[in-house]
DNA sequence: TATCAGGTGATAATGATTATCATCCGTATG
DNA sequence: CATACGGATGATAATCATTATCACCTGATA
């Protein structure tokens, strides 16, 4: 097992890859081709920094200077939705906070946002000697697993059972992504 | 290597541990041993579903009506960065978006919030049959690695280049737990 | 070109978190 | 125990990313 940064050189041949697909892969999920969507893959796909959508839309408006900061958010969450981009930060919403200091994952269902702690034995062991990634000294890291919990597999309806779930459901969606390989 | 969900029932006497040694680790730490925080620790170490500090602040104010919401937050954000707690929902903070499809994980300053990608040979492989929490579907996994880059290493002084990084420092103190192994 | 479902811009609303500041209180000391 | 001090707290306002609203616009289709 070995860690290597990946070199934004890589992203260029990319970038082109995929802005050469992309109206394509938006009428195959139903979306109308708009410029502003245009701009906006664009703009994240030239960008190698993990930006902000505050970030895209400055980049976006150099050409389209109407463009509503409204609708970059909109178009990011859609771009998630339909699986062409990624929320790097996951769990966007208020912090939730754990006592138990033992090493352990997450479990968090995308659905009722159920949160429940897993041991994987071994893995510390396999990734110890790895995370030394050049150009940054190494603090800890996290795995967080994304799934959806029975209870909500089953009842295929609204789910959520937390009071303050409204707008759960929407949230859930940037969950459907799969950031990184399984299933 | 083998996932296990971790039991409720575990946590009873961890608690009581952390609880009774809590006093002690807030003076080692500098701190004044207040009700409020003997309360909202014990709320953590209390609750098993990784609540978020307006449910902790409900439950603290069973007992201690007049607490302040302010100082739930505040409280929280002080049990992390004296190792006694520890933030769940990582980077919380405006979001930011990725157009990087590929697997990848990423390797994140906690000064300076620069955000890099890295692959992990094998790791794919090595999680793949092995994320199958009982209770749960799995969907997709995500490693996030807390580092500090070169740059802010060396500067040990003020850091953070974004042009937004007002109370980055601060905020990075979160980071500065190690929710999980390594180091 | 006409139609329409859905997208967009402008703006207000939301909601979690943080800042402010006067007051309180835990701690150290005599 | 009384005193003094510096940090902690409560009340409240401010911040700021994100979301909702709604009138208008526009891409897609026939
Ligand atoms: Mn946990
Ligand atoms: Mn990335
Ligand atoms: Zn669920
Ligand atoms: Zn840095």
């Amino acid at each position: 097992m070995k860690l290597k940064v990946v070199k934004d050189s890589r992203r260029a041949g990319y970038a082109r890859a995929r802005m050469a697909e992309f109206a394509d892969r938006c009428r195959a999920a139903g979306l109308p081709v708009t410029p502003q969507r245009m701009a906006i893959i664009a703009a994240l796909l030239g960008a190698n920094d993990h930006p902000r959508a505050e970030a895209i839309c400055a980049e976006v408006r150099r050409r389209h200077p109407h463009v509503s900061l409204a609708t970059v958010h909109r178009t990011l969450e859609t771009l998630c939705r339909i699986g062409e981009a990624r929320k790097v930060t996951t769990l966007h919403d208020s912090a939730r906070y754990d006592g138990n200091l033992e090493p352990h994952h997450h479990v968090v269902c995308v659905r009722c946002r159920r949160i429940c702690d897993v041991e994987i034995a071994g893995l510390e062991d396999a990734l110890g000697g790895v995370l030394t990634a050049p150009g940054f000294r190494a603090l800890g890291w996290s795995l967080e697993i994304r799934a959806l919990c029975d209870d909500c597999a089953s009842s295929g309806g609204r789910a959520g059972r937390s009071p303050k779930s409204r707008g759960a459901d929407r949230r859930a969606a940037q969950f459907a992504t799969k950031p990184t390989g399984s299933d």
